[in-house]
DNA sequence: GTAGGGTTAG
């Protein structure tokens, strides 16, 4: 209270009524403070109705610590007042006050609690980070004789659901003889809390059906999210017409549970027309409908609304940005993000977690990195999901040892992973091939019991097949209690990896049989099995049956499937055919797919159709200019492979540097080309002069010799570099026992002359050679290879 | 009643 508040006020003697009155009308702090002068004055600073009304007051405006200071001075205040301060601390976000006023209740007073201090307490233990209050307090409630009280039973309900005690707060509802709307809704509203959709659903259906307990606007919008997730617009549709039936349905809440299950079954028609009945929409059906917009996609509309929302004045908040956020990344608006970013910036609405975190990964889906790593680092409150968010942001950029070496930073803060931090690492375990990281990692889901997470379960089996045991990954995905379509996806692909095209079809038949609905990534993974495996008749088939059976429309990777299926198999000009009947515009990987036919089948010809329309489509990329000037040179036509090369020259264009990685025991061992920095070049270098002269008695013939013509010097010795395959296995003989197989891992596609080469090796030293190179895994063993030299 | 992080092809 100030003193020119004090002076402008005019004291006179009221009555205790005009005083209750005054505090009833009070609409601030400061008004309540003179208020207080005045009952003060008026004689009524011991009439504890009086002050417990102020108190009361003060608690809605959330003056706690005056509250609290009034309290101190009544000098006896009675179980009334208590339980106003109790239930007042906890809603001003101090919920260990309310504990220990109820603990000092009990200890220092003649008090007894009765049911409302305990509804009280119990509501204020469910934010207290420490769950052992509200289970003492449920103990003592059934001793005083509180425990089906239904005041009491809903604070404990809730309590137990904020705790995850979905079993506990069941058994207390169950044990409430007579149950009324509001412990029912807050059953339905845990179960959502706590993902149990199904559950919540049916708790609303009896609730609904046969509890002769009326429905109101909570118990409808408690029940729509957990339609709205499962995506069950069938129910969700029940869930409407009963609210029309109840009168409920132009309810705002309601109103807005509804557009949020339409716009997550995909019908934004219906969440625009629900939209507009809001007679006077508020901030949250905003929210409602920006993020409906930005998840199906409708990037114009969730920005219109956005800028109405600012134009009509509001404050908007966190919800709103991160329902917007995702609207930037699939149509690759930068700027628009960096916009959005400084918005939040001056706002302050960055301090908020969920919004650096979506901040963060839609940075990372623009390829901005190092952006969303800058992101990262400045945002005070780290949680759980920003660590996720930055972790998957380097995996999907490839980025994959910053991925690795943050889950390490991780774990030094003390921050706990969850499956989807596992299933992150695990991805990037699979990208770069390393098994005895990914085994570690196993080793931790099976200690936290994250194994029955499907996402989990998806990666290990992709880890497994990635790092070359397809066997592992087979009895992971045979002993797993539960398959979706991207779990059958992921094996079907694992087959085609290893060139076990018919294992793929035969699961893929499988997959059918058990009525999994495909999906075009299934369609793809079995299409490139049968490319690795030069299954062609089973591919076109496949293909038909995609597009006639199923109803798919092809996507241009489908088409490069089929490309790289004829092509290997020599039908160049089908190939060609094929491409021209194409509904939409071939892209790179379609073109790509028949220049790779062309370098196996030798047809200069079509290579050169194939790169101008290559070098057109994506002229940054290297590999394809590379992989021209090859075809051209064995073709002896030098001149023109030099003027190829000459334009990766000029243009400064940059080739992936090839790099191998090889595993002795849980170290790793990384080989780039002509690499001397090892500590045992000289034994690898001397062994492979060794293994270079048997196997040329053995019938190899080095294959490199052909595109060395006309190259100049400095190029010469570039191309002469000995590959780091050939580096790795060299190595990994001197390093291992005989008999003992070989794993690398290579980051480009094997060349045709390593590809010999390791045939010829794995003849002469009766070894198991395992190569996984960019595209595929080869199995070399006694001279052959499992690719069939189809790759 | 609105909202952040995860798996599959190339």
């Amino acid at each position: 209270m100030n003193c020119r508040s004090l002076a402008g006020a005019v004291i006179q003697a009221l009555d205790r009524n005009s005083c209750l009155r005054l505090l009833e009308d009070s609409s601030a702090v400061s008004h309540l403070a003179q208020t207080h002068a005045q009952v003060v004055v008026c004689g009524y600073k011991n009439d504890i109705s009086t002050i417990t009304k102020l108190i009361h007051k003060l608690c809605d405006f959330k003056a706690v610590a005056y509250a609290r200071a009034l309290f101190l001075s009544v000098p006896k205040p009675d179980l009334f007042l208590f339980n106003v301060l109790i239930r007042g601390s906890s809603n001003c976000g101090s919920p260990l006050s309310s504990v220990s006023l109820f603990t000092y209740l009990r200890n220092n007073t003649y008090l007894r609690p009765d049911n409302f201090t305990y509804a009280f307490t119990v509501s204020a233990s469910s934010g207290i980070p420490d769950e052992k209050f509200g289970i003492l307090l449920h103990a003592q409630a059934v001793v005083d004789g509180y425990g089906s009280d239904l005041f009491v039973g809903s604070s404990l309900v809730d309590f137990y659901f904020t705790f995850s005690k979905v079993e506990m707060a069941q058994k207390v509802f169950d044990r409430m003889l007579e149950k009324d709307t509001v412990l029912w809704n807050t059953m339905i509203s845990g179960l959502v809390k706590n993902c149990c959709y199904e559950d919540s659903i049916a708790v609303f259906a009896k609730m609904a059906a046969g509890s002769g307990v009326r429905l109101d606007p909570t118990s409808v919008s408690s029940v729509l999210p957990a339609a709205a997730e499962l995506q069950l617009l069938n129910i969700g549709l029940g869930i409407q017409c009963l609210s029309v039936k109840l009168g409920l349905s132009s309810h705002v809440h309601v109103l807005t549970g509804l557009i949020s299950l339409y716009s997550k079954c995909g019908d934004m028609k219906t969440s625009k027309a629900l939209f507009e009945n809001i007679i006077r929409p508020d901030l949250i059906s905003y929210n409602a409908m920006i993020s409906g917009y930005t998840t199906n996609a409708d990037s114009e509309s969730s920005l219109r609304l956005f800028k109405e929302l600012l134009g009509l004045g509001f404050q908007v908040n966190s919800s709103t940005i991160v329902g917007l956020i995702p609207v930037f990344y699939p149509f690759g608006h930068l700027l628009l993000t960096c916009g959005i970013h400084g918005f939040c910036v001056k706002s302050g609405i960055i301090s908020n977690p969920a919004v650096s975190t979506a901040l963060t990964t839609a940075y990372s889906r623009l390829n901005e990195i190092e952006s969303a790593r800058l992101l990262f680092n400045e945002s005070k409150e780290k949680t759980l999901a920003s660590w996720n968010a930055m972790i998957s942001g380097y995996t999907k950029n490839g980025l994959t040892e910053k991925a690795i070496s943050l889950f390490q930073d991780m774990q030094v803060s003390k921050m706990d992973p969850n499956p989807v931090t596992v299933t992150s690492i695990l991805s990037a375990c699979a990208q770069i091939g390393s098994l005895s990281l990914g085994k570690w990692v196993y080793d931790m889901i099976r200690r936290k019991g994250f194994l029955s997470n499907l996402y989990v379960l998806t990666a290990l089996i992709d880890m497994y097949t990635k790092c070359g045991s397809i066997e592992d990954a087979r009895k992971l995905f045979d002993d797993a209690p539960e398959k979706n379509v991207v779990t059958w996806n992921t094996m079907i692909s694992g087959y085609g990896l290893h060139g076990h095209g018919q294992e793929a079809i035969d699961l893929f038949d499988e997959m059918m049989k058990s009525n999994i609905v495909p999906s075009a990534v299934t369609f793809l993974s079995v299409l490139y099995a049968c490319s690795h495996a030069g299954l062609v008749d089973e591919g076109q088939k496949i293909f038909h049956s995609m597009v006639h059976d199923f109803g798919f429309e092809p996507l241009s990777e489908h088409y490069a499937c089929m490309v790289d299926i004829l092509g290997r198999a020599g039908k160049l000009e089908k190939a060609l055919e094929f491409i021209q009947t194409m509904t939409v515009e071939p892209s790179p990987p379609v073109w790509g797919a028949l220049l790779g036919a062309c370098m196996i089948h030798k047809n200069t010809r079509l290579a050169q159709l194939a790169s101008e329309k290559l070098f057109n489509l994506d002229p940054e990329n290297v590999g394809y200019r590379v992989l021209l000037s090859n075809i051209l040179s064995v073709d002896k036509k030098y001149a023109q492979a030099a003027s190829v090369r000459q334009v990766v020259k000029q243009r400064n264009l940059v080739k992936t540097p090839g790099a191998t990685l090889l595993e002795i025991g849980d170290i790793p061992y990384v080989f780039t080309a002509g690499d001397h920095s090892h500590p045992q070049k000289e034994a690898i270098y001397a062994l492979l002069e060794k293994l270079s002269g048997k196997i040329l008695e053995a019938g190899y013939k080095p294959e490199t010799m052909t595109a060395l013509h006309d190259v100049e010097e400095e190029e010469k010795e570039l191309i002469m570099r000995i590959h780091s395959e050939k580096l790795a296995i060299t190595f990994g003989l001197i390093q291992t026992n005989p008999g003992i197989e070989i794993r690398i891992f290579k980051n480009l596609r094997v060349c045709l002359d390593c590809h010999s080469w390791t045939k010829f090796v794995s003849k002469i030293t009766e070894r198991v050679i395992v190569v996984r190179d960019a595209n595929r895994f080869h199995h070399f063993r006694d001279g052959a290879c499992s690719c069939g030299d189809y790759w």
